[in-house]
DNA sequence: TCATATT
């Protein structure tokens, strides 16, 4: 009655976790054991599940019985080898916050300006064997009054904690020094994820246009007539330069039914209408006017932008037919793009583009937008930085066919969007020649 | 400047 209950597998504070990465969804945990079997001792395997479908979220954890186990089985696997079905090799790590439950690293804040890392050593080693010791200094070397320092042990980290946290004054200081763990990597993460945020909802004018999309755009450019939609000039009165879309609105893209479209006639001063009204363009038939309608949710482009508004091809037969990726089903829930906007659907070889240059405010769904026109995207992921959210400026656009990458390729390789002009390019493949 | 993911 007394007793706890143990877990079934004893994970000791010896045993290290690893993360695995790249494994295909539909290995079983008992596969990657047997995989890493070979390699090291391995004490339980768990696959990673999405918490909802309980599906293989394609990566999973390895329990070693010691660091040193773990390091053989990250030697001999971590990029070594490529399970059948996946695109890049195994990866294989120290899991989150492992390394650092390995380090017993103590946080000493409350220490006078004028102490050494001599006498900080001089303190902590009465309680064990100090690993490594830094006493974080400003651009003068002077002191910031806190210090990082790993023990050997846990137990001799602990112990120091307990010995002197709020109960030690060091000489001359009339306050306690403050002993204890350091900030894990995520806790940091964390911390820092959320001033990015709370500054990003100080920024001004967060959700007006972007400055220079406009005078970025190359308003001579004549897209190609592709015998399909027309936008009709009055349409520009309801275009919107929202940088984001707007959160629980029905992504409209593709779906306006045309019978609404004699609202966006409303509104547009004629003057404006006739001077950006493209005289130079093959103006289709007017009954195929009403086809028109605005292609994206969100941000939008002028006329003259190579993807938008007119660059659609025809997906059915019909003109006049509401060209979506998924004609067949659904009415309203999703967009074809934001559905797949997750990264992780890959057209045929030549059909997916590698984009460097999106403008930092771009997230997955503006990319798919300014993608759009060229064909059906199967998915658009801009990459952000982990910590900080913050775009890196480039991603990747999917699409089911090549012919269309060349095409967007043609017409968006440096295109001016935001301040630089786009890059793009075929994604590199890395995943050519797959072991059997 | 070329692919994530952390029960």
């Amino acid at each position: 009655m007394a007793e706890v209950k143990k877990e079934k597998k004893a994970t000791n504070e010896e045993s290290v976790k690893l993360f695995v990465g790249q494994v295909p969804k539909h290995m079983t945990e008992a596969q990657v054991l047997a995989m890493f079997e070979e390699f090291a001792l391995v004490d339980e395997v768990n696959i990673i599940k999405d918490k909802a479908t309980r599906a293989s979220r394609g990566c999973c954890f390895v329990i070693c019985p010691s660091r040193e186990e773990a390091d053989k089985a990250v030697s001999a696997c971590h990029n070594k080898k490529t399970l059948p079905g996946a695109s890049s090799p195994l990866q294989v790590k120290y899991a989150d916050g492992e390394l650092e439950r390995l380090e017993h690293k103590l946080f000493v804040g409350m220490l006078p300006k004028n102490v050494s890392e001599d006498d900080v050593s001089a303190l902590f080693s009465k309680y064990g064997t100090i690993k490594d010791l830094q006493i974080l200094r400003g651009s003068q070397q002077t002191s910031k009054g806190c210090a990082f320092l790993k023990y050997e042990t846990k137990e001799q980290a602990l112990e120091a904690l307990e010995a002197l946290n709020g109960k030690y004054n060091m000489e001359g200081s009339s306050v306690p020094l403050v002993v204890k763990w350091a900030d894990t990597e995520k806790e940091r993460q964390a911390r820092r994820a959320q001033k990015v945020q709370s500054q990003a909802s100080n920024m001004p004018n967060a959700d007006s246009p972007h400055p220079s999309l406009f005078g970025a755009l190359p308003m001579g450019y004549i897209p190609p007539y592709n015998g399909y939609g027309y936008q009709a000039p009055g349409s520009y009165g309801h275009m919107q330069y929202r940088l984001r879309p707007m959160q629980n609105q029905p992504a409209f893209n593709n779906m306006i039914p045309s019978v609404n479209q004699g609202n966006s006639l409303r509104g547009i001063t004629p003057d404006l209408a006739s001077s950006i009204s493209p005289r130079n363009y093959a103006v289709p038939p007017t009954s195929y006017v009403g086809s028109a309608y605005p292609p994206v949710s969100g941000l939008q482009y002028p006329m003259a932008y190579p993807g938008g508004i007119m660059g659609h091809r025809p997906l059915t037969g019909s003109p006049g037919s509401v060209p979506q990726a998924n004609a067949s089903s659904n009415s309203s829930s999703s967009s074809p793009v934001g559905a797949n906007s997750g990264g992780q659907i890959e057209g045929p070889p030549g059909a997916n583009l590698f984009i460097y240059h999106i403008p930092q405010e771009f997230g997955d769904q503006e990319l798919a937008n300014a993608f759009q026109g060229f064909g059906r995207v199967l998915s658009a992921k801009v990459f952000v930085d982990k910590a900080t959210g913050v775009s890196k400026c480039f991603g990747f656009v999917s699409y089911d066919s090549p012919e269309d990458a060349q095409n967007a390729i043609n017409m968006m390789n440096g295109f001016q969007l935001g301040g630089k002009k786009l890059k793009v390019q075929l994604k590199r493949d890395n995943k050519q020649n797959k072991p059997y």
